[in-house]
RNA sequence: GGGGACGUAGCUCAGUUGGAUAGAGCGGCCGCCUCCUAAGCGGCAGGCCGGCAGUUCGAAUCUGCCCGUUCCCA
């Protein structure tokens, strides 16, 4: 609603000015600092003033007697040195916002790729930031009538499952049946977690285990063999997890594109193919890349010379991750000529399914493709970004400059640990490390948070929380809500960074209900639905509004329940989850200010009390509407 | 050596694309439950927006050069 008052604000001052002056500048809307000022506020005058050689203050006053009267708007008024401040008709805005148009759907399809795990342990932290970051984005462009498929692409055929299965065989001297009943016992994704760090470590000192590495990958990629079937349990395995793992905070997925398929359905053939028709890449006949295929430097940054090519096929012809990634890219937008078939995986709670590749026809769900898509967004961290550029790069050397731009690293920085944290975890730190600000994470040193379990002491926390404040309630509802908050507060910890901040994960914090955190919003809801389930009556707008909206607090309270559009379209805009969360917190802010200030049920004034009731629910659909786009359900209770 | 990100209150971070008196949470101090749930609300204290120059009517925001932290590529 205010959105749609914004664009025709916009819309009748731009007309104006070209009339008028003849110039076609664009026009900002601003929201003043201080309430007082007005619902919107013009800088236009200090535009046109460098333009048209005049004071701001004198444009502004020009532009308020003649600009001709907007739906919705009530005044115009100069301010400041040059600002011009609208106020809105109240009366209106509180009857139009009580029936807003339905979204209508727009644009081709999107695709997003996140979580991406390594199938060869258990999930931590850092794969949470992703996860969540990716399932919101998601979540916020349906809501503004996308089309969105979501995927999560498995390496199964990679050095980090080669490196667990070196574990099981070649360390540990366990047989293909070993493996297979092993798979089935509790956690088994954090016995890999441990496996994964030893054999990291032992590489450092034994050389023939190492050896054993590059002879296990190459019998995975192949595909048979005792070594592959292993690989292919364990990835499998891990996989479930990691389904079952972001599933507890709300997350599913369309598809899983595994490389193995993209390995066995030769897609980097087809590529390798497309890129030395295009010139994309070239043999380089000298110096340390002699008799590798390269791209060249300059194709993928400004700051490079040809020599800092890019290796993509080595000497030996084995192809790069990139060449890889490039092949992939291509098949997601449907430039590839090839596509996966795709085997039904399991259903979701909500019914819809979820597909996995499949090299062949056999057992596959015809008529369903995930490639053609017209805009992709890769969530990865910004570590690759390097990687990423040049996967970009490959798709404007093919020709395709059109797809180049609309590749999308969705980039975000790590999760690392404060030296504190570590300390609680029992990890030891050298002197180093500890005078660090923080500590990364890493796989290979077994260091790191596993998801699972933080999820755990969450709902631990929320539990004891929950119990020493609602006794009375049935012990399975207690439970239910201490997971809703512990998600909660999960998911609005890792969205209310912004992407290119470092998250130093803290304990103590990310343990915290208190503040700008997720229960705070779920709390406001959970009041206002308090209310309304005491009302004797059902919420509707009294007739007379007038003498109500007079009210400075009260409009200023009806104005903040009805920003959610705005603040979607710029969360959008800016490719940025926090700026989301960030307006979820001050909904609730907005709320809980309200609730403080106007008691509802003993309201005496009818009018003013189904006014206040008809806010409550107002407030209450936002507030869950939001949380809902942040993947963070309401309480029963709290 | 080259490139990217970051530097804002004691701490952790926002800052709507260059606008009015720089904000929030935590921590600290003071206050508010006879009244819809105190996981809440109000108030106070706390700032050379890393530094210097430049562009502009106007800079935390843009440009250049330094300093510091960090990631990536060699």
């Amino acid at each position: 609603m205010l959105h749609l008052l914004e664009s025709r604000i916009v819309a009748a001052v731009s007309q104006h000015i070209l009339i008028r002056y003849g110039l076609s500048t664009p026009v900002v809307l601003e929201q003043p600092r201080q309430s007082s000022f007005g619902e919107f506020a013009l800088p236009t005058a200090f535009q046109l003033a460098r333009e048209l050689k005049k004071a701001p203050r004198a444009i502004a006053q020009e532009l308020v007697d003649e600009l001709p009267e907007i739906e919705g708007i009530r005044s115009f008024e100069v301010a400041g040195n040059g600002y011009i401040n609208l106020r809105f008709d109240r009366a209106a805005f509180a009857a139009a916002v009580a029936a807003p148009p339905p979204a209508a759907p727009t644009g081709g399809k999107v695709l997003i790729e996140h979580t991406s795990i390594n199938p060869n342990k258990a999930a931590h932290i850092g794969h949470l930031r992703n996860s969540i970051l990716g399932d919101t984005f998601v979540r916020m462009l349906r809501a503004a009538g996308r089309q969105v498929n979501v995927q999560n692409y498995i390496d199964n055929t990679g050095v980090q499952v080669a490196d667990v299965v070196v574990g099981f065989h070649f360390l540990e001297g366990k047989s293909l049946e070993d493996v297979r009943s092993l798979i089935e016992t509790p956690r088994f994704d954090y016995l890999c977690w441990d496996l994964y760090a030893k054999v990291s470590q032992r590489y450092a000192t034994d050389e023939a285990l190492k050896a054993k590495r590059a002879e296990t990958l190459h019998a995975i990629e192949a595909g048979h063999g005792v070594l592959a079937e292993m690989g292919a349990l364990v990835a499998d395995k891990i996989v479930n997890y990691h389904l079952d793992t972001m599933l507890r905070l709300g997350i599913v997925y369309d598809a899983l594109p595994r490389e193995s398929e993209i390995l066995h359905l030769h897609f980097w053939a087809a590529a390798f193919e497309l890129l030395k028709e295009r010139k994309a890449i070239y043999l380089e006949t000298e110096g340390k890349n002699k008799g590798c295929w390269v791209m060249p430097g300059s194709a993928f940054s400004d700051h490079r010379e040809d020599e800092d090519s890019k290796v993509i096929v080595r000497s030996n012809g084995i192809v790069t991750y990139v060449g890889k990634d490039i092949a992939y890219q291509m098949w997601k937008f449907g430039l590839l000529g090839k596509d996966f078939y795709y085997r039904h995986l399991r259903t979701y709670a909500d019914g819809h399914p979820l597909y996995v590749t499949s090299a062949s026809p056999e057992g596959a769900t015809p008529g369903i493709s995930f490639s053609g898509n017209e805009r992709v967004y890769n969530v990865i961290d910004s570590r690759q970004s390097y990687l990423q550029d040049v996967v970009q790069a490959g798709l404007r050397a093919l020709g395709h400059p059109k797809e180049a731009e609309n590749s999308i690293h969705f980039s975000y920085e790590m999760v690392a640990l404060t030296p504190r944290t570590c300390g609680e975890l029992g990890i030891e730190l050298s002197d180093e490390d500890r005078a660090r600000p923080y500590v990364e994470v890493s796989g290979r040193k077994g260091l790191g948070v596993k998801a699972d379990d933080l999820i755990d002491k969450l709902i631990a926390a929320a539990q004891r929380e929950v119990d020493s404040r609602n006794e009375n309630e049935p012990e399975a509802n207690r439970r239910q809500v201490a997971e809703t908050i512990a998600i909660g507060a999960l998911r609005y910890f890792m969205l209310k960074f912004t992407r290119p901040t470092v998250i130093a994960f803290d304990f103590q914090e990310a343990l915290s209900f208190t503040g700008e955190t997720g229960p705070y919003i779920q709390y406001a809801a959970v009041r206002a639905a308090k209310i309304l389930a005491k009302a004797e009556t059902s919420p509707a707008l009294p007739a007379d509004l007038g003498p109500i909206l007079e009210d400075e607090e009260l409009w200023q309270s009806l104005l903040a329940a009805f920003r959610t559009d705005t603040a979607l379209a710029l969360a959008i805009n800016a490719d940025e989850p926090a700026h989301m969360a960030r307006y979820a917190f001050q909904l609730a802010q907005a709320y809980s200010n309200f609730y403080q200030k106007f008691p509802v049920l003993i309201e005496t004034n009818p009018a003013k009390r189904d006014f206040l009731l008809w806010l409550t629910a107002a407030y209450r659909t936002q507030l869950v509407r939001t949380l809902d786009l942040l993947g963070i359900a309401v309480p029963a209770f709290m």
